[in-house]
DNA sequence: CGTGTTTGACCAGCGC
DNA sequence: GCGCTGGTCAAACACG
């Protein structure tokens, strides 16, 4: 098997973030902490430091743990699912499994710092039917992601303080029109990182491809709609690679940070830690074009500028809105409620920090659900705009074709799972949110 | 010119 | 109090 993991191995990597691309595909739902403690049939556990985080079922799902930024690469990643279905990437537990479930096993996984976020869930299965996957028999970290019938939210659930290795199981196998939530719930061992007072962080973790073209040094993080600039880079200790600062350029006076980093235990993981309230509303064209237009400054290539560009002004929900070609009323100056994108809604954790703390973990009496919502102003994107979208996704495309196809045996031309295949061929149910 | 990144210096919190 | 570490500042520079 090739998994998307393995094709975008950076093992050697030593660079810093600016050789980190967009993490195409693959999202990845981050919990903190250690894998330890009970299995994952403890979701209901006790809402310690539980992450919920929603977004659309089934196709929307599968894009969103693919990609929890719900970037405008979002719409690729159902490309990279299928692709990785076919290679391995969704079907990490082997040939064995069935096309309407999948996981996806990151490399790698240490009791490390931060990194332990990300590798909190090695293993994500989703499955269109009845789950999955007894949380039980899980030997790795992995969510756990169920479509209760009885709500329009899915649930992925990760017991990190309980399951001594963590299972995330999805379960899509209602209605596809609904949303799914996540919730993640983190050790109260975890690591990590220190915090100021009285900020609120939202982690995710996303996976990190290196660079798909020639670049070596080209970094594109992982960008949403808002417009960030980078204010500082400082190497962390433990880790061999640097974390990034970035405040909100949107508007000025905004107070939104994010940092961004490499898991150290597994490079090919992004680690980003959205901090403090976009004051403002959620930027306009313009102004998430804002600060992308530099793109691929010397250490940008031309294509992680596209990237880039892209990345910073669409998402998920403008696509659906484009091919939805919803007219209805605009962006009455939504303030948004977190400075995570609305669409990021998959690999987000919140945590309200009261004090700073040693360990990475989220604290006990943090519990956040995080709804991305369809903001009306992603419906409605200038016609020229999703131009360049569309040449982007082109252009994305292409790489991971090339990629995959580069990793082995995959038929790029195969059936989508069932629970992707859905979203493409039903675009009122799953666009129109 | 306005935007971005880079990078060394500075500051603050924490543990000893 | 001191050192370590992480977070931020701001000057210099690059790009369109």
């Amino acid at each position: 098997m090739c998994s998307v993991f393995e094709l975008l191995n950076m093992d050697n990597f030593q660079g810093d973030l600016t050789d980190v691309v967009r993490g195409i595909g693959s999202g990845h739902v981050s919990s903190p902490g250690p894998p330890e403690g009970p299995t994952p049939s403890s979701m209901s556990r006790p809402p310690t430091s539980d992450l919920h985080v929603e977004f659309p079922t089934a196709a929307a799902s599968a894009s969103c743990l693919t990609n929890p930024f719900g970037d405008p690469f979002v719409s690729m990643t159902d490309p990279l699912l299928h692709l990785a279905a076919n290679s391995g990437f969704l079907s990490g537990a082997g040939d064995n499994e069935s096309n309407n479930s999948f996981a996806v096993l990151p490399k790698g996984f240490e009791d490390d710092q931060i990194t332990s976020q990300c590798s909190v869930f090695p293993r994500i299965r989703i499955s269109q039917s009845n789950i999955i996957q007894d949380a039980s028999t899980c030997n790795s970290p992995a969510i756990a992601v169920s479509n209760a019938p009885t709500s329009p939210w899915g649930m992925i659930s990760v017991d990190a303080t309980n399951s001594p290795r963590n299972c995330l199981l999805v379960d899509n196998s209602n209605n596809m029109s609904s949303a799914s939530q996540i919730q993640i719930s983190s050790s109260p061992q975890n690591i990590g990182i220190k915090r100021r007072k009285s900020q609120t962080k939202k982690v995710v973790c996303i996976p990190a491809p290196a660079a798909m073209n020639s670049r070596s040094s080209g970094e594109v993080v992982p960008s949403d709609l808002w417009a960030w600039r980078k204010y500082g880079q400082k190497p962390i200790k433990g880790s061999p690679y640097p974390r990034g600062y970035y405040r909100c350029s949107s508007s000025k006076g905004c107070s939104a940070r994010k940092q961004v980093e490499r898991s150290r235990t597994d490079p090919n993981m992004l680690v980003i830690t959205y901090t403090s309230e976009h004051n403002h509303p959620w930027p306009t064209q313009r102004n998430a074009l804002a600060g992308s237009t530099r793109s691929s400054s010397s250490s940008s290539s031309n294509l992680s500028s596209k990237f880039s560009t892209a990345t910073a002004t669409t998402s998920p929900s403008s696509r659906f809105s484009q091919n939805n070609n919803n007219k209805d009323e605009h962006n009455k100056s939504h303030l948004p409620s977190s400075s995570t994108p609305p669409y990021a809604a998959a690999g987000v954790k919140e945590e309200k920090g009261e004090e700073r703390h040693d360990n990475m973990e989220f604290d006990n009496d943090v519990e956040d659900t995080y709804r991305p919502e369809l903001l009306p102003e992603f419906q409605h994107q200038p016609e020229d705009f999703f131009a360049d979208l569309d040449e982007l996704e082109g252009d994305s495309l292409n790489m991971l074709l090339s990629h995959s196809s580069g990793g082995g045996n995959m038929d790029n031309t195969s059936t989508i799972p069932d629970v992707f295949s859905d979203f493409f061929d039903d675009d009122d149910s799953s666009r129109s949110l």
